[in-house]
DNA sequence: CATTTCACCTGGTGGC
DNA sequence: TGCCACCAGGTGAAAT
């Protein structure tokens, strides 16, 4: 399901929710494939970590782990610290834990009771001491799941990054501006539908020469990104609550898309009937009209 | 290096 | 109803 907007609902519906819980145990199914990082590994290491903040960074949720503050209740002191000089400044920073979620094509992040049965094609349950559990269900198994620091990404946020920024980013590319949208390790968090609904948005045509577009018109698609990209995140907050509860999967409430999967129905603005095209191995739809 | 193609998976849809 | 071809919002490895 997931692009930069519905990652981005998802990720602030499981920041509201969990902020501050903290992991007791955590489980994972045999597939290997949902796991960038060792499964034993992140049995190990997550207990005990508290969920500082969750957040989206292009496709990717980002769960930033901390230690979980001892009591100073509890001096341990008297057990050990003369053993060891500590180390002066707990400087931490770099080696602070993020758990990493792609969604790939169908995962989702569900927050149920133990109580509710694990859906089909669940490959990580997370236990947290507020008795809830986080569940990462996949049937396709696109999504990865992963335990990483510092991560910032593969490439350039679209909704913040400047408008010389963005135009630098195709400068001299040979290949077309729809799969220059797609390579994360530009832009990051743009997928098949925003790539063409902003393309339309602009009157460009996903073929064009990513290079050769004038700087224009590559503004124009910077503002129309931007715009597609707010619009949905705005619409799809609505839903959030619905994907992330136990099992209500009411999906999320899109902004109409205007040419996406569209396909031989008249354009919404001159009535041409969208056409489909397979550009960078995926579906494209474009008004032949209007997008030059 | 830049770019393109393809494999990786399961499930839903629509034609026959 | 069953069967089948095709399509799906993703990526990374392999090929060009």
């Amino acid at each position: 399901m997931p692009e930069l907007p519905e990652v981005e609902t998802i990720a602030r519906g499981v920041d509201r929710r969990l902020r501050g819980d903290s992991i007791l145990s955590a489980w994972f199914s045999s597939y290997k494939e949902p796991f960038k990082t060792p499964p034993d590994e992140m049995q190990a290491a997550l207990p005990g970590l508290r969920i500082a903040r969750v957040r989206r960074v292009g496709k990717h949720i980002v769960a930033d782990l901390a230690e979980k503050s001892v009591p100073k209740s509890v001096p341990k002191s008297a057990k050990k610290s003369a053993r060891k000089a500590a180390p002066p400044a707990r400087t931490r920073a770099a080696t602070e834990q993020q758990l990493l979620v792609h969604l790939g094509m169908t995962g989702r992040l569900l927050i149920a009771a133990p109580e509710v049965p694990l859906p089909p094609h669940t490959h990580a349950v997370l236990s947290l001491a507020s008795g809830r559990e986080l569940r990462f269900v996949d049937p396709r198994r696109f999504g990865r799941i992963g335990l990483v620091s510092g991560f910032t990404g593969p490439g350039r946020e679209p909704l913040t990054i400047s408008q010389d920024d963005f135009a630098t980013l195709f400068r001299g590319r040979k290949l077309a501006i729809k799969a220059a949208l797609l390579n994360q390790s530009l832009l990051h968090g743009v997928g098949n539908i925003y790539a063409d609904e902003s393309l339309f948005r602009a009157g460009i045509r996903p073929a064009r020469v990513a290079g050769r577009l004038s700087r224009e018109r590559l503004n124009r698609l910077h503002e129309a990104l931007r715009a597609v990209l707010l619009e949905a995140i705005r619409a799809g907050g609505s839903s959030v609550s619905d994907y992330v509860d136990a099992d209500g999967v009411a999906g999320f409430f899109q902004i109409q898309h205007r040419v996406y999967l569209r396909t031989g129905e008249p354009c919404l603005v001159c009535g041409t009937p969208i056409r489909r095209i397979v550009l960078a191995g995926r579906g494209t739809h474009f008004c032949p009209y209007c997008q030059k």
